[in-house]
DNA sequence: CTGAAAGCGCTAACAT
DNA sequence: ATGTTAGCGCTTTCAG
């Protein structure tokens, strides 16, 4: 069995003390230039690797920040990912990855999680499933940062990074009416969450203000399941709707897909409509029209927030939300070919 | 400022000694089920959290592994990490996540990373960068588990888990040319990454068998962004070529939409053949013929094989490759219309 | 500029 | 069944 090299060992084959070799490995420059060179010289030759372990216990803090995601599979959420690692990184910080999959209780378990893992601070995007924000008290009390993305909670105060959801669903539906669609059917998801709440109440005012009167009939609350899709764009066309805005863009691919099938012309019969700009939405046929969600840029927002927590530590009632750009993506399903 | 409990309060209130917490808190049966209770009770009543680092310290373990991808971004890499999650998840593992970006200097930064953050063991896809294997040596020499995925190493001794490239490779190519395909032009990736260079070696071997002659310029290295991608596939077009081979679904994807706005039918024109089988395959037109690749039981299998590894420590030699079963699956791309 | 010594919070061998 | 004690490896006052 290989035996673990430690300070110790350094210092005893240099002849010093365990405090200067620390301090050398620390680049701390009170140690002679000739010394700390001769410190990370041994170190490396004796093979030995720094335990972040017990330096963390020591210093009091782990130098990881905590991620609670709803999910890990969507286009959206790997390049909030992407931003916020890219953050972390240059600040030296570790990502400890924890998702929910939309489930309530386990959102729950792994912020305890987090938190017995002393994380020195979270950024988090609640789960469908999660009721209240209680869970989220153990990092108030102990002044660990919080910042929230996206899925943000309702009534309290933290720090927010969010996208304009009211005026995107608003802008949307906008559109589509002013491309001469009227009866514009609505797919999204939970109406607890922010987003799918701001994103309908956009479509409906939008409604309204175009002298078009919300029928309750035309919107459906949907799962991400192909399936389920499937099945509530068929209970919708029995209203037939002269449009679809639909609240992701893999469900409005899905769309696209089940009208072409049933013989359906997108957009000239009926109008569709996405959000996220995902990838996807480029490589179908027509070309899906749909809402930028700028994943990346929230990602890096949100960390730099974190950080900017991090280094003020102690100050009390920071509060605010970063409402991040986005805007239409107009393309081909939205727009009816010119006779 | 929040007070931390730790265990020696629990003792303090309850007038036992801070063994005793900590045998009661890890539900040691020496304990009484009595005091047991009780120090549960009081631990919930102080707000006391578990100190994980400090346990680690103690403990010479982390409970987490490290993952060392060269992505994220993709379908197939987050079905295998859902994979891997699940199954740590049960045996109640952390999941580091490092990736490397394709970039072989930060595969080995994060390998030193996950080492100095005593990880328990890891599971690594290699990045299309990574030059040699030197950087797992520690993790070897410490008798670290280590499982490969997917991107696995040629030349060491290890344990892999893997699809058969060579065979899926071999096999989408055959169909292509039972499918009248003759002029079969592949594009893949680095080709010093096994999964590519087996599936290039089972496209020639088909071609070999079937009379066709391997034409190198019917073959290219391409990345993953679609500028590259739209660069090679008309770099190939001036060979005629009547049908590519890609290995990756979203490259095949753009192939399609490139091929359409030139003017081509596909598949009667020129046909395409995937590789991944992402759920955007089955939203396009033509829906995309491909490989099924399975992520979440490949995750799960590495994941199995680490936690084994993991309880048989001490034993020497382990070196086995697991073999996941894919398959083709054929739609739209790759089958001409019958007239 | 360097060393001695204490301690972060927990666990486990040993003792009772 | 419970307590005593030592120590995981590191950092950081404090002293010189």
């Amino acid at each position: 069995m290989h035996k673990e090299i430690t300070i110790y060992d350094i210092a005893q084959n240099l002849n010093i003390s365990a405090s200067t070799v620390s301090r050398g490995l620390n680049n701390n420059p009170l140690i002679s230039k000739e010394i700390r060179d001769k410190i990370h010289h041994t170190a490396k030759e004796l093979g030995y690797r720094h335990n972040t372990i017990a330096s963390n216990l020591r210093r009091q803090q782990s130098k990881t920040i905590g991620l609670l995601l709803h999910e890990l599979n969507s286009n959206f959420v790997t390049s909030v990912l992407a931003g916020i690692e890219k953050i972390a990184t240059k600040e030296g910080y570790d990502l400890l990855i924890a998702h929910s999959g939309e489930d309530g209780q386990r959102e729950i378990a792994n912020a305890k999680n987090l938190l017995s893992k002393r994380v020195d601070g979270i950024i988090a995007s609640m789960s469908l499933g999660a009721k209240g924000t209680e869970h989220f008290n153990p990092f108030f009390e102990r002044k660990i940062p919080v910042v929230f993305f996206d899925r943000v909670p309702r009534n309290i105060d933290c720090v927010k990074v969010v996208i304009d959801n009211y005026k995107n669903g608003y802008e949307a539906t906008a559109h589509l009416i002013q491309n001469g669609y009227k009866n514009i059917a609505h797919i999204t998801a939970d109406l607890s969450r922010n987003v799918y709440n701001d994103r309908f109440n956009g479509y409906k005012q939008a409604l309204t203000d175009n002298g078009i009167i919300f029928k309750k009939k035309l919107m459906k609350i949907c799962s991400r399941s192909e399936k389920d899709i499937i099945k509530v764009i068929n209970q919708l066309l029995k209203h037939k709707p002269d449009a679809f805005f639909i609240t992701n863009d893999f469900a409005a691919a899905v769309c696209i897909e089940e009208l072409r099938e049933k013989g359906f012309h997108v957009p000239n019969d009926i109008g569709v409509f996405g959000f996220n700009n995902d990838t996807l939405g480029n490589l179908i046929s027509p070309k899906l029209s749909t809402i930028n969600y700028p994943g990346i840029k929230m990602g890096e927002s949100a960390a730099k927030e974190l950080f900017s927590l991090l280094k003020s530590k102690g100050k009390t009632g920071h509060s605010k939300t970063i409402v991040i750009p986005s805007r239409l993506i107009i393309r081909e399903s939205s727009v009816r070919d010119k006779v």
